[in-house]
DNA sequence: CGGAGATACTTAACATGTTAAATGAATGCG
DNA sequence: CGCATTCATTTAACATGTTAAGTATCTCCG
């Protein structure tokens, strides 16, 4: 493996610190971060062999179960931003993951539906999906894993409402 | 602000499913997402101001306390993939944020370090970014935060040495 | 010492994140 | 009714994520 002897996260560096931030590896966006990547990391391969991205496969998901869903629906159900849905939406449309009609009442909205094509492949990755999850599940305990969903959930509650010109005074 | 009376994430839809899975909203992977999102979504608007995007100001952090690093030990410290960093060492380089040159023992190497321009930077980011924190641990509780940040740790080691042709047998 | 293999970094190619602007369609109000 | 405003979605432009391939350098072993 070649490790290098020490120095785990550049640890030897001859303390110039001028500026006293809060040690960069534990900021809660770090932390976070990390902690997602460690996640995924686990799905990626298998949803790599069945040609789908991480965020094709959240679409899909997000379809799963149900009729139908507005664009604008979908993008906060699947969290993604409508220039990103965009542009999956028509790539999984070209594939025939999904269909797409315009709305009778509101020409403006699209209803987005997962196809046959599309539920099928689901069915073939949902499994090994299910038992990635039920081994980090394992590994973590499933004590621990709904107590830190909890814990997310509360950490966004706090921040509902803040710095997107949610707060009080300055409109543009 | 037109709020749709009920139907927060979709669960309107007439019972459709036919592929049982874990609840989309309530999956691992989103949640960590969201919860990193709402963080996220208080520092962006002052790190755009000083012209800096989130991972810029994670290389700049990374390199304020230490001398100089490695491309690769940069690359671990700030969490960036290789590409990445080398794209944006490019941009900050052009910017005189960092300065590069070769290490002497090794052509192949690269040491970076901040400028004096960059620390400015900082100096200018940080006290908005700190308050910022500060505004986050108040709401979430600081003690909760410990603890949150603690869990996401174990979590990242419960998984350290999975997936990654870490395992076992077939390599290629 | 010389070339095969390993190492550090960069480039390339494609997909998404992020913000701003554009497009097309509905709504409200005079 | 007509038009400014709002709304749903898309396009554009730039930055990053992700994987693969390329380049230069170094190491080690024969």
């Amino acid at each position: 493996m070649t490790k290098k002897p020490a120095d785990p996260a550049g640890e030897n560096a001859p303390a110039a610190r001028q500026v006293p931030m809060r040690d960069f590896s534990r900021s809660l966006p770090m932390s976070l971060l990390r902690a997602r990547e460690a996640v995924m990391r686990q799905f990626r391969p298998s949803l790599r062999e069945h040609g789908l991205t991480e965020q094709q496969w959240r679409i899909l998901r997000a379809l799963a179960g149900i009729e139908a869903a507005e664009v604008t629906e979908l993008a906060r159900t699947a969290f993604l931003l409508g220039p990103s849905l965009s542009r999956i939406l028509r790539d999984l449309e070209a594939r025939n993951l999904i269909e797409r009609k315009t709305a009778k009442a509101d020409q403006r909205r699209s209803m987005v539906s997962i196809s046959k094509e599309g539920v099928k492949l689901m069915a073939s990755v949902a499994p090994t999906s299910e038992a990635i999850y039920a081994e980090i599940t394992r590994r973590f305990g499933a004590r621990k894993l709904v107590e830190l969903q909890d814990m997310l959930g509360e950490l966004e509650q706090s921040l509902a409402g803040l710095g997107s010109g949610e707060g009080a005074s300055a409109e543009e």
